[in-house]
RNA sequence: GGAAAGGUGGCAGAGUGGUUGAAUGCGGCGGUCUCGAAAACCGUUGUUCGGCAUUGUCGAACCGGGGGUUCGAAUCCCCCCCUUUCCGCCA
């Protein structure tokens, strides 16, 4: 959620990023809201300044014995007109809320202005050594991999819930397990993060906290009876866990990672992209969540995107950074680097990772503020979050780029001693 | 699912219709004392919105959330949410 009174005083720079992003304007109607709301707002208020005086008057006469009849009845027609007044003013403030809901993150200045995936920027590329992209024996995708040792099981998956939710099977099963404390142990030894083990299913004020709700309700699978929803990410829980609370400067930048299965409905997308761990409803993933001050905000991004790499390094997967244009940012974002993995079978690159910056965005609608040392007034922090990493696409590079001409997959060097074998098949 | 208790400022905890934004304690901040620190003592201490002015002033709102009664509600009434404890069920 942006900051009214920036709006206010920045209706054409809003306009302007809101068509950047792609996103449809609803600047005018808040601006014409708004306006409204703070005139009936000066009229109420009036009126109640009216009524306190008033109030405190009676109080005094009662006790002096004297007769307030008048003075009352008086009174009780301007309660009525504050009552009026107040229901006009609940009804704008409803549908003002409303709609700056649906007003985007503004792109930070850095960011490219371009209309779709094609205009994102490659920043760099990382290779392992001795890695080329053409291949001289012919290679296996994942799926396929995944069928022949008997690790990934996708019709038994969709026997029991659907398609889109994998059954990891055997070596399949650890090597995922393992992957995720690999990725866990890895930010909390190296990288300071603190362990978060959080529920998978989140009330609405959290999902509204973090931006899902309104704009992907219905991309979530939603528990009815309970008015409950499965998390999409880990980002949901962890952020939420500071919901409404004010920080201590000293205590910052907060760094959690989590791991959590995702679940996302997602309905509409089929075909080629969907194919076995390519498009799923449920999923795992790694997540990191920071909670920072302002001022470093975009450096504490940089260093978002590094502990992700980090892990891709070590488990020696190609990739590239991409920061994303204006008009593929997602809704709450600031600024955005995409983090892709190659897959040898597919021949292009799949997104493993997301790290963004949102600024005060999501710290404004979730309330999560810190108090300053210098002035002692409070201030929204910046929250960032980066997947570090999702297992389903680096599993589809891992099993791709880690097999051999006789089509075994050799178990990467780090990940051996969580599996306890070195190859598959 | 059943029963009971409870939700008040950063925290703990008073307050059951009339200058109550709210006693008291802790914490925080400033000061006195001290070479310095601790202790002690004195003073101070919220947030949000709006108007004007530009770092101040005036007004409003805020005691879990929403509605109601009243000239006036933290306090009375109704609905909802949450927490804790006990019981039941259960991995």
């Amino acid at each position: 959620m942006l900051d009214i009174k920036f709006i206010r005083e920045n209706p054409e720079l809003v306009k302007q990023s809101v068509e950047n992003k792609n996103e449809k304007s609803t600047v005018d109607e808040v601006l014409v809201l708004d306006k409204q709301r703070r005139e009936n707002l000066q009229k109420v208020e009036e009126l109640k300044a009216k009524k306190n005086k008033v109030s405190g008057e009676v109080a005094r006469m009662k006790k002096a014995g004297e007769n307030t009849d008048e003075i009352v009845a008086e009174m009780k027609s301007v309660s009525d007109s504050i009552k009026e007044l107040d229901d006009q003013l609940r009804d704008i403030d409803e549908k003002l809320t409303n709609l700056l809901l649906w007003i985007p993150n503004l792109p930070h200045t850095s960011v490219p202005v371009g209309k779709s995936a094609a205009e994102n920027v490659v920043v760099r590329t990382w290779l392992p050594e001795g890695f080329k992209f053409e291949n001289e024996e012919p290679v296996l995708d994942h799926f396929d991999l995944g069928k022949k040792h008997n690790i990934l099981d996708f019709e038994r998956g969709a026997k029991i819930s659907g398609s889109g939710f994998p059954v990891y099977v055997g070596k399949g099963a650890t090597l995922e397990r393992s992957l995720i404390n690999y990725m866990l142990d890895f930010h909390i030894n190296h990288h300071d993060y603190t362990e978060i083990f959080p529920p998978f299913v989140v009330n609405r004020d959290s999902m509204k906290g973090t931006g899902q709700i309104p704009k992907m309700e219905d991309d979530m699978y939603h528990a009815t009876k309970d008015d409950l929803f499965l998390i999409p990410t880990a980002e949901v829980p962890i952020t939420n866990l500071h919901r409404n609370d004010i920080l201590d400067e000293k205590n910052l930048p907060i760094k959690y990672a989590g791991y959590s299965a995702c679940f996302r409905r997602e309905a509409g997308s089929y075909g080629k992209d969907s194919k076995g761990f390519l498009r799923l409803h449920q999923f795992n993933k790694v997540e990191m969540v920071k909670f920072v001050k302002p001022e470093n905000s975009y450096d504490e991004l940089e260093a978002l995107v590094k502990d992700a790499e980090d892990i891709l390094q070590a488990l020696q997967i190609p990739y590239r950074i991409l920061m994303l244009c204006s008009g593929d940012l997602s809704f709450s974002a600031a600024k955005c680097y995409d983090i892709e993995t190659w897959s040898p079978a597919e021949n292009k690159w799949l997104e493993a990772s997301s790290c963004s910056n949102f600024e005060s965005f999501q710290a404004r609608r979730a309330n999560i503020r810190f108090r300053k040392e210098s002035d002692k007034k409070l201030e929204f922090v910046h929250t960032l979050n980066g997947s570090g990493l999702a297992t389903s696409r680096l599993m589809v590079s891992i099993l791709e780029n880690y097999q051999t001409p006789e089509g075994k997959i050799i178990v990467p060097k780090v990940l051996q001693k969580y599996t306890g074998f070195e190859i598959i098949g």
